[in-house]
DNA sequence: ATTACATTTGACCAGTTTTGTCAAAACACA
DNA sequence: TGTGTTTTGACAAAACTGGTCAAATGTAAT
């Protein structure tokens, strides 16, 4: 199951960069990176986009893969989770129309 | 569509209950079950349990009414949704294992 | 073992958001 | 108008976030 820190630690390796490289770029701490890799704290959406642009992900991916990982988190000690995930589709549809 | 306080109004006026008695019962200032009646706050767990508790509401279904708003209000302005519901819910089952 | 460099950790601060308290304003109705 | 209920808004306290920095840890080469 990938997460967003996988994705933009993989991101990285790939492209052979440091944290100090990438934290010099997109003009973020490198601890913070550090920590966003290990999925121990959660960016906003802005750095989301600015690793997407950086990394040339796709943003839309990028943004799921977050997003996901914050409604996973608030629902982890949840064992209701199922029935939250279909009723909040349902308010979600609703309030659309 | 149902909501958090749709369930705890109609449950305080079937019991024919004022805000102020409710209010002394919880030990929660009026003005605040006001604004969840009306979905302007957002209870803490600790609060939805003493109401259904005092309403003798079944504690799971307001539960998941109070999550379920949460987690629509979080991706109220996000059109990919549906994507992270579905990304989500892979997450969740994925930790239970 | 020491050096050199990369990553991780943790303490601290500042800014924001959330939560609670209270009294005044608005509402309902006899 | 008078009485009682609900809603609103200003305010403060508490909790949470996000950023900064330096020290600690990890890693590999010499």
């Amino acid at each position: 199951m990938s997460n967003f820190g996988d994705l933009i630690r993989i991101a990285r390796e790939e492209k052979g960069l440091f944290l100090r490289q990438v934290a010099a770029e997109l003009d973020i701490d490198q601890a913070i990176i550090s920590k966003f890799e290990r999925n121990e704290r959660k960016p906003t959406k802005e750095q989301v986009l600015k690793f997407a642009k950086f990394y040339k992900l796709d943003k839309e991916t990028l943004l799921v893969e977050w997003l996901s990982d914050k409604v996973a988190y608030d629902l982890q000690d949840e064992n209701l989770a199922d029935k939250v995930l279909k009723a909040a589709e349902q308010k979600i549809k609703y309030k659309k129309k």
